[in-house]
RNA sequence: GCGCCCGUAGCUCAGCUGGAUAGAGCGACUGACUACGAAUCAGUAGGUCGGGAGUUCGAAUCUCUCCGGGCGCACCA
């Protein structure tokens, strides 16, 4: 509702610039004031127009308003302050647009409460023709955890942003598929290998049988028995290895390190076997830790195919023929094929490698680009850069290759797929994206900016333009929360703000033990406060406020806050926190189950009587007493606007804040006015529409951040 | 040395892309359960927005420069 009033307020002021001023396209800003007293809708337009038109702001406002006119949906315009115009709302319009606009078909599909997804599918369309709008069909990669060890912290960060995003942006109405990327064939894979071939001895049928006995272990005992948790302790101890012993020693675990690494690459081998069953029985466990938080994903891309089925080879061509690469003759990076990088790229370089010169006269001018970034080393091995550049080319659907497919891992209502050389005949297809968002922490911003710099140096500019980087920083431990895991501290490490988490040491907090932890704290309290529920009941509860709690920690805070891991904070479940939005929600079905009512019921007879008394209803929402009301209505009507910010900004976290407010707001309104016990009919039904439209509101903010809205808590 | 990010209340963070009186949560202190569940609400205290300069009608927000913290900058993956 705001998101369209906006707009219609923006189209109309523009039109008022270019009539009265022959202004055209000049862009106006809209915001939200900071109180009702100014209005609802703001705009500071004609502070901006002061020096442009030589007049004092006051007088372009007064001009504008007398020349708007009235504008359908607003009572009025005024100037207030130095220049601003304020724009005031037919608050019984709002009200009813509010209430027949509520959902985007696909989410209410989503909704668990019944009483949600039948309110109404109305052809509601989030975002219009926004400049910049996110194209049809996007690709969304996030978790991308090597198969090595267990899931930690930092992992649920991506995984949770990443889904997170999939939702609002399937809200919006686009097409996604949801992709994580599997480097089975890396050094932290080849260290597990060499961990379990070389530091423990064994064979390749040993590992097999340990991997089998884990998997019947972890169905009886849990997860800590679990494949992927002891691979956390024996990567922390191989990699502790490889630097034990004399020099000989050491150079000789480094030795078989890159022997093993090769092997693993190579393919067809017991050591490539041994890597094969452990990342396939770790990757398992990813996905059931990830399924426990509801993360599902469609495809699993793997980086064994990426090399057996040469992709590289296929982009190579590609990048020599439109100059992309160049061989380097001279420098140290002699007999290297190399890239310019995108910071250092002065014009002449650019002109010198992507111009009409062929690669071998590429380097003459001006004496070898020392910045230049190695792609192929100068013993005809690719560096990890070439093969991601290779990988986003298939992305985009220009490699003119593509994997093999087979199912993988089995969700409640569809397959997730995993690449294979072979492959199924019959298979969805994945790739030929449109948009593509790689959640990846800011570590990595340099080389995630070398690929887009080679899909842009190959001609490729729309998709270069559509490649996010959908960047966050790290999860790290407070130095406090390390000392209460045991781990020993470095002195001077005591007095830092956070600690970065390593899966090398092992030192981290395991994903599974956070939310078995979660799980026990929110257990222990639905226990004392629902004793008249079944045991499976109380477990469900306790689970969907863990989820909730655990998912909103994480997305509470923006992208590029580090986040400094603390117990305590993770384990609130007060003031801003998901449990809090959550029991509003329980507050308001409480009310509706008390009341004997539904809220799609009340809404249909609120609707009708909207429609019948609009008097009525203007009255309820004017005067000081139902300012709060209002209010209430207002925030429920930012959803649009709010999703619309989210996907603009690649902010999850601007949903999580609205979700938060309309939920504060409405505790407020909820002790303040007592629904149940209202006499008047009317304005009971009023009261009842409010917290309908709010649980409606909430419920769908939840759902796309991934929490539930139990029942009861 | 170069590049990116951060510095806002005791603590953890927002601040809608330059606008009106800088906001939340936690913690502290006061109050509110015989009414729809107190995982809640109302209130009080707490800020030279790291320092300085600049641009602007107007700066927490943009520029420069210091200070402090973090992370990247390999023919490793």
């Amino acid at each position: 509702m705001v998101l369209e009033l906006q707009k219609r307020l923006g189209d109309a002021i523009r039109a008022v610039l270019n009539e009265k001023y022959g202004l055209a396209d000049e862009t106006v800003p809209i915001e939200t004031p900071p109180g009702l007293r100014f209005g609802e809708i703001a705009t500071p337009v004609a502070l901006q127009l002061a020096r442009k038109l030589r007049k004092a702001p006051k007088v372009i406002a007064q001009e504008i308003v007398a020349a708007l006119g009235s504008v359908e949906g607003f009572t009025g315009f005024e100037v207030a302050g130095a220049g601003y115009i304020n724009a005031r709302l037919e608050r019984a319009a709002a009200v009813r647009m509010v209430v027949s606009h509520p959902f985007a078909g696909e989410i209410g599909e989503r909704m668990e409460h019944p009483a949600a997804a039948k309110v109404g599918h109305s052809n509601f369309q989030v975002s219009e023709s926004r400049p910049g709008a996110p194209a049809d069909h996007a690709l969304v990669e996030h978790t991308s955890i090597n198969p090595n060890k267990a899931a930690h912290i930092g992992h649920l960060r991506n995984a949770i942003l990443g889904d997170t995003f999939v939702r609002l942006l399937r809200a919006a109405g686009q097409k996604v598929d949801v992709q994580n990327y599997i480097d089975n064939t890396g050094v932290q894979v080849a260290d597990v290998v060499v961990g379990f071939l070389h530091v423990e001895g064994k064979t390749l049928a040993q590992v097999r049988e340990l991997v089998a006995a884990c998997e019947r272990r972890a169905a009886t005992e849990g997860h800590k028995a679990a494949i992927d948790y002891s691979c956390w302790d024996l990567y922390a101890r191989t990699s502790q290895w490889y630097s034990e012993g004399s020099e000989e020693e050491q150079a000789a675990r480094k030795k078989l390190r890159y022997e093993t690494l090769h092997a693993i690459e190579h393919g067809g081998n017991e050591t490539a076997e041994v890597a094969e069953l452990i990342s396939t029985a770790v990757l398992k466990r990813h996905l059931e830790t990830m399924l426990r938080l509801g993360i599902e994903y469609d495809f699993l891309p793997r980086e064994s195919e990426i090399l057996h089925l040469k992709f590289w080879e296929a982009a190579f061509e590609q990048l020599k023929k439109t100059g992309v690469l160049y061989f380097e003759e001279q420098g140290k990076n002699k007999g290297c094929w190399v890239m310019t990088r995108p910071g250092g790229g002065d014009a002449a370089g650019t002109a010198r490698h992507a111009g009409t010169a062929g690669p071998e006269t590429g380097a003459t001018t001006s004496g070898p680009d020392e910045e230049a970034k190695v792609i192929v080393r100068s013993n005809g091995t690719v560096t990890y850069v070439g093969k991601d550049i290779a990988y986003h080319l298939w992305k985009f659907g220009l490699l003119g290759r593509d994997f093999g497919y087979k199912p993988f891992f089995r969700y409640s209502d569809r397959e997730c797929w995993i690449s294979t050389t072979g492959g199924e005949a019959d298979h969805p297809h994945f790739g030929g994206a449109t948009a593509i968002y790689n959640v990846i922490d800011a570590r990595q911003a340099d080389p995630q900016a070398n690929v887009i710099q080679a899909l842009r140096g190959m001609g490729h500019t729309a998709e270069a333009d559509h490649y996010t980087h959908f960047s966050y920083e790290m999860v790290a431990l407070t130095p406090r929360c390390a000392v209460e895991l045991g781990y020993t501290v470095a002195e001077e490490d005591l007095s830092r703000p956070y600690i970065e988490v390593s899966g090398r040491k092992g030192f981290g907090v395991k994903a599974d033990d956070l939310i078995d932890k979660l799980i026990a704290a929110t257990r222990a309290e639905v226990d004392a406060r629902q004793t008249a529920r079944s045991e499976a009941e109380r477990q469900k509860i306790a689970e969907q406020i863990a989820i909730g709690a655990l998912r909103y920690f994480m997305l509470k805070y923006t992208r590029n806050s580090v986040i400094a891991f603390d117990f305590k904070d993770a384990l609130s479940f007060e003031g801003e926190t998901g449990p809090y939005i959550q029991y509003a929600v329980v507050r308001i079905r409480n009310i509706f189950r008390k009341g004997e009512t539904t809220p799609e019921a009340v809404l249909a007879e609120f609707a009708k009587a909207a429609s019948q008394r609009v008097s009525e209803l203007a009255s309820q929402l004017s005067g000081e007493e139902n300012e709060d009301i209002w209010a209430l209505w207002l925030r429920a009507g930012r959803f649009s606007l709010v999703l619309d910010q989210c996907i603009g900004a690649s902010e999850p976290a601007y949903l999580a804040k609205h979700a938060f407010q309309l939920a504060q707001e409405f505790n407020n309104f909820y002790h303040k006015h007592h629904i149940l016990t209202e006499e008047d009919a009317g304005r009971k039904t009023f009261l009842l529409a409010t917290a309908a439209v709010v649980l409606r509101e909430l419920v769908k903010a939840l759902a796309l951040l991934g929490i539930e809205s139990p029942e009861a808590m």
